[in-house]
DNA sequence: TTGAAAGCGCTAACAC
DNA sequence: GTGTTAGCGCTTTCAA
């Protein structure tokens, strides 16, 4: 019994447009990977079969014979972020026309799960690996060193990389901010920031932040953690009980632009006096700031670049140096006094 | 390209765990799979060589060999959007423990990309599929129908799904905020939303939303497309365009929850009178909502919902119908007057 | 320009 | 409980 083409109960294989086509499963294999030399009637003739049938080609097949995989796995803590979808978007564009794909996993901050993550991901040996933060599990980043792969590790470089590092100095970032704050005259400083253990970042700024503050012979009058929720909302109301806790708080520092926001809008709808009387910052750039009311001061964190740089890293582009460092541009809003 | 220090100079393979634990390839596959009986001592012997070796399966292997993949495909339009990260979530959440993994294409908004992406995840054959939408190429919608996988289209159940459909009917939501908003007694209403051609969700909603007008015998009084941009400040814009346009405008309807956010904003901004004077709504319930000083009216898109039915459909619950339909809730917030 | 043979690294299906 | 054999669907290599 012969299979009628319409045999919907198995799924095509280069044989089957071979035979529809009568051309060698080798010469398909190259009409279809536009390899080799082909004539350009066989070209023609295979090209209409393996459309006809609605071939699609196994990659896992392929991918084992040619011990070639076009993925690159990008790991990242968390999609909600606004962040990481820019640096997404940065990776994507730079490996358009590459032919790379790029497939994204996501750890929650939980090294565990960025450890099975980056398992999963180098058991499919991807053509290179990009991966938020220079922290990981012992056995991840025995993984990864032994994975015979471009590595690179982003947004940070404040610590030693595997392979690549492409980011921003999170420490200086915190200092410098540090520094505006106090050049600004303000002196009762109160930072507000993520609860979470392994937000290496953040806690990397918040301790630039306070050894500068510590070198102008300040401390923080008050700090306020949160996790979970609305940021916007929670930035209220973290804000809401700093303030209330420690009224004579003269600087809001927040660890990112969302619960910044949310504290901004706080302060206006209190009508408190800022930048006079109160300022803030926040972190990271996001575009949202420009539709608020008032321009909450911030630090772009390179997203896009970093995504870009660490595609192209991947993609081959020769690199001297195996650090990448970004400087963020300080951008001072409406929430910062000048003086 | 450069290469982690490291002593390797191959990636093992199974034979090597094998070699070093003086155990069979099969059994050690076993082990590692947990599949079968293996004896205590055997197990012990072969996870030491393992780890020893920092082994990682090469799942491609695995997969051309069991003909069985741990892939789902998810293909949604954007990830810069705010409603499917929360999809993602749902998804991610129910997968876990299946031992399923999800992997993510972005097709930009774009048919033709999304075709591309959807043959790139086929080719891979993942053992189902989600998709945003339920418009595609006709190629797409060819491949799907013939990759012999679940397939689920989420978030519209307005047309015919491929195989299965999760999701609202956008018309529906529509005609239920149109319905809400004439029997506030606003009688000038103006639609605000997005350029994208492709965006048919929009495209349904607002269709849904003028149908019932219709009905009530209203037509816009004016609309306002954009492309592109911080959507809280395109809301700004738009808003003070239609405004200035159209003066007698009483209702903004806004196609989604972003842009509205930015146009109440700028009604507060300019102490407009909300909701009695001129009301206000969006549509998806994004969290984000929480913060502001005053709630915009919206409705739930039922994105954690339908991402765990998608993820369920596809993980083999048992399921009655073709086509799930969630029904969205209607938050009047404080931008719709009640009379 | 085309085709045939030999695997890629693993697992299904069986033997033992 | 453990080992052996024969592929999975493609590409590499080499011959024609």
């Amino acid at each position: 019994m012969t299979k009628p083409a319409s045999d919907q109960n198995h799924t095509l294989t280069l044989r089957d447009v071979s035979e529809a086509s009568g051309v060698s499963e080798m010469t398909v294999s190259r009409v279809l990977r536009n390899r080799g030399d082909v004539s350009a009637a066989t070209r023609a003739k295979v090209l209409e079969a393996s459309r006809a049938l609605g071939y699609v080609p196994n990659k896992i097949a392929g991918a084992l014979a040619s011990q070639r995989v076009n993925l690159v796995g990008v790991v990242i803590p968390s999609l909600s972020n606004m962040v990481f979808p820019e640096v997404m978007t940065g990776i994507s564009e730079t490996l358009e026309g590459t032919g790379l794909q790029p497939v994204v996993g996501v750890s929650n901050y939980l090294p565990d799960k960025e450890e099975s993550v980056i398992y999963e991901m180098l058991s499919w040996r991807p053509s290179g690996m990009i991966i938020a933060g220079l922290e990981h599990t012992p056995a991840a980043h025995v993984m990864l060193a032994r994975a015979g792969i471009p590595i690179v590790e982003i947004m940070d470089i404040d610590g030693d990389p595997i392979d690549h590092a492409v980011g921003i100095s999170h420490r200086r970032a915190g200092r410098q901010m540090a520094e505006a704050i106090v050049a600004a005259g303000y002196r009762r400083i109160a930072f507000l920031g993520t609860q979470m253990p392994n937000d290496f970042r953040a806690k990397k700024r918040l301790e630039g932040f306070e050894e500068t503050l510590g070198r102008a012979g300040l401390t923080l009058v008050d700090r306020e953690f949160y996790s979970g929720g609305s940021a916007l909302l929670k930035g209220r109301e973290m804000t809401a009980a700093v303030l209330s806790r420690t009224p004579e708080t003269d600087f809001l520092y927040y660890s990112n632009d969302m619960i910044g926001a949310g504290g901004l809008l706080y302060c206006l709808d209190e009508s408190l006096d800022v930048p006079n009387k109160i300022g803030l910052a926040g972190f990271n750039g996001v575009e949202l700031l420009d539709g608020l009311p008032c321009k909450l001061a911030t630090m772009d964190a390179c997203r896009l670049e970093i995504g870009r740089r660490a595609a192209e890293i991947i993609s081959g582009t020769p690199v001297t140096t195996k650090v990448s460092e970004f400087t963020p541009k300080l951008q001072f809003g409406d929430t910062i006094r000048t003086r």
